[in-house]
RNA sequence: UGGCCCGUCGUCCAACGGCAGGACUCUGGCUUUUGGUGCCAGCUAUCGGGGUUCGAAUCCCUGCGGGCCAG
């Protein structure tokens, strides 16, 4: 046993691939105290690997599955705040460290996070954009700091404790993230901007599993955050929203909220407080309730609508980040999530130039925002995913 | 200041003289590695004063406040 591979059958979507993965992470496996037997005496037969840790529940359990697994595991925390929470993250995932007898690295990305997230964030508002941070955090920020630890560290690879899985196709050699079998813990839309190079070296350790089965083997193992919640929010604001915005230089400015043929309904505080789609807050009373529907930024005008207002038929991508598959040479069928907890829709692909990519919906789907990633999938894999500039309602 | 309508949760609208209900808003909760959606729950009202009645949002009188025709 040299390479974490597993075969695993061919599904329509795809010919054959092998999971990167665990070679015992069925969920079957849970209490399979005869295997973990049988590995946890051999000397590291999977290779070293560092492991993204945050402090909860979900890498701590990745670092048991893959030292179970046999690998080699190095704690690595990515301290992307300087300030208590990142303190107390970092103190939790070095107490799950010395509970399960692994070394544990602490990395400073205050600067990177700052640069690749927290800016981008702020600049987004600005621009009257709905920023969806994590999918760029994991792609420009948390990869990035696990891979360059893990050279110095001498690892081979990497692993977080995404909710997905990882196969490599083998007509293309492509690399490809699949979704993970708890679907209702499903992470896949975070992975969407990873590169060929990030997944070639990544392994999920709890993508075959359920969110169920991690917390019971976190309390069978004894860890000490086998209660801790589970995360929420932008992880960089503790707050108020509107606070942390205008200390980053965003400036709100009154404005009416109209309907679409302009008549004025009311007046709002400020457009950075709402998103397209959004249903509360907008403090209108009316037979029906208004979504928003357009925010001009220009004008700082709020466009609301009712629900049938609030459908989008098609978006357009900026540039998208292929992961099954090399390009889109000609329209092709695809499903597509729109938000990240969004059911995927089926739509057409339509390449455009530049790497954009136009999106047909087959049928309306509730409405979404500008700066949110659409993320395209054929059955469980993940064809790509990109940035909304722009969406078509009629 | 002649005649006619109408005053009910924050908003819009219900309730044969018999426990004032709904929608929207708002608040809280659930869900969730993006304040989105969704789901659940909850708060809040009969314009004031008299009367009739066992009992009044409802009928009568009156005051106040709106609106519409008149001039």
């Amino acid at each position: 046993m040299e390479m974490p591979f597993v075969a695993i059958a061919a599904t329509k979507e795809m010919r054959s691939c092998r999971i990167l993965g665990l070679t015992n992470e069925n969920a079957s496996d849970k209490t399979g105290a005869g295997s973990e037997a049988r590995v946890t005496h051999q000397k590291h037969p999977a290779g070293r690997i560092a492991l993204g840790m945050s402090g909860g529940v979900d890498s701590a359990v990745s670092a048991a599955l893959l030292m179970r697994a046999g690998y080699d595991v190095v704690g690595v925390t990515c301290r992307f705040q300087d300030n208590a929470a990142a303190d107390c993250a970092a103190a939790d995932a070095a107490a799950v460290c010395a509970l399960l007898g692994i070394p544990h690295v602490e990395r400073l990305c205050v600067a990177g996070f700052e640069r690749e997230v927290v800016q981008p964030f702020a600049t987004a508002y600005v621009q009257g954009l709905t920023p969806s941070p994590c999918v760029g955090c994991n792609a420009c920020c948390k990869l990035p700091g696990l891979l360059e630890a893990a050279e110095e560290l001498g690892c081979d690879r990497v692993a977080t404790g995404h909710y997905a899985r990882i196969v490599q196709l083998v007509d293309t050699g492509r690399f490809a993230v699949l979704t993970a079998l708890d679907v209702r813990k499903d992470q896949s839309y975070m992975l969407s901007l990873l590169s060929q190079d990030q997944l070639s070296r990544l392994v999920l350790p709890l993508g075959g599993t359920t969110k169920t089965e991690v917390r019971i083997l976190a309390a069978d193992l004894g860890l000490p955050v086998a209660e801790k919640p589970e995360s929420q929010d932008v992880c960089f604001i503790d707050g108020d929203y509107r606070t942390f915005l205008s200390q980053r230089g965003v400036t709100d400015e009154p404005g009416l909220i109209v309907d679409r043929t302009g008549k004025v309904l009311g007046h709002h505080e400020g457009l950075s407080g709402f998103t397209i789609g959004q249903r509360k807050g907008i403090g209108i009373a009316a037979p029906e309730p208004y979504y928003v529907v357009e925010k001009r930024v220009d004008s700082h005008e709020l466009v609301v609508g009712y629900a049938s207002d609030a459908q989008a038929v098609s978006v357009r991508l900026g540039k998208v980040n292929w992961q099954a598959i090399t390009c889109l040479e000609g329209p092709e069928d695809a499903s597509v999530k729109l938000r990240y907890r969004s059911t995927p829709a089926p739509c057409i692909m339509e390449p455009e130039p530049e790497g954009g990519v136009r999106v047909v919906l087959r049928s309306p789907q509730p409405t979404t925002a500008p700066g949110q990633f659409a993320v395209f999938y054929r059955g469980s894999t993940v064809l790509g995913g990109g940035m909304i500039e722009e969406v078509s309602s009629v």
